[in-house]
DNA sequence: CGGTATCCGCACGGATACTG
DNA sequence: CAGTATCCGTGCGGATACCG
């Protein structure tokens, strides 16, 4: 029973599954997960560097939530300039097989969900 | 190297990840997907019925994008009153795998996640 | 029954300027 | 270097009314 996995959770506070798409569907979470992924470690500006075309805030504003949810680990080095240094926690490694797998299927299939958007416009 | 299949696409349009995270990350679409993948078909007002707080707009609009991209199958009755039945076609049941093992990491690893939140949050 | 059409609030995310 | 603070446009999704 899948689907009662997201039903009678009227908020998204409530829902387990919501709460991780909630992460996992915006813009930048994924694609930081599979960048440390890679990587290990990064500090912020090379994370910055790396994704090119993300705006500072939305980096600051996804790895502080990253952080919070407990994905991402944060260590500060109190020197002047500072210096912190951005990894995955294990539950965050815990999801990049997910990313993967995903990640794999969207590529196979990608030419399947494209041929059909072409067919689905052209009969309307 | 996951990132990869991140960077180096400017548009949504152009990167089959992000393609599929819009429709995994928005507000209805996997409920839908498993919705069906449960009960095989269900007309209009059955899937609307069943997941109880969605406006019919979304509904509609929600299962349009998962005809368009070929995950969902629509039959239309040519009768008065209308009779309309959904259900998966094999590329959308090919996701249902995907959907089962996030839906179980996330029901596992919501009480961790929620304990980050805590203590994150009593830290600021 | 299975939709459309329209209006609207709000949150997401970008741009820019500033800071310890 | 690693952020904050602020302003702002756009788009997602809800509410309501109407239609074949």
């Amino acid at each position: 029973m899948i689907a009662e996995n997201y039903k009678n959770y009227s908020l998204v506070d409530d829902c387990p599954v919501r709460n991780v798409l909630d992460r996992v569907g915006d813009k930048w979470s994924i694609l930081i997960i599979s960048i440390l992924g890679e990587c290990g470690t990064l500090r912020f500006n090379e994370l910055n560097n790396l994704i090119g075309n993300i705006s500072q805030k939305m980096l600051t504003v996804t790895l502080k939530t990253l952080e919070a949810d407990g994905l991402v680990d944060r260590k500060m080095y109190p020197q002047i300039p500072p210096k912190v240094e951005y990894s995955l926690t294990p539950l965050g490694e815990s999801l990049l097989p997910f990313i993967e797998s995903l990640t794999h299927w969207a590529k196979e299939n990608m030419p399947a969900i494209l041929v059909s958007r072409a067919k689905y416009k052209s009969n309307n």
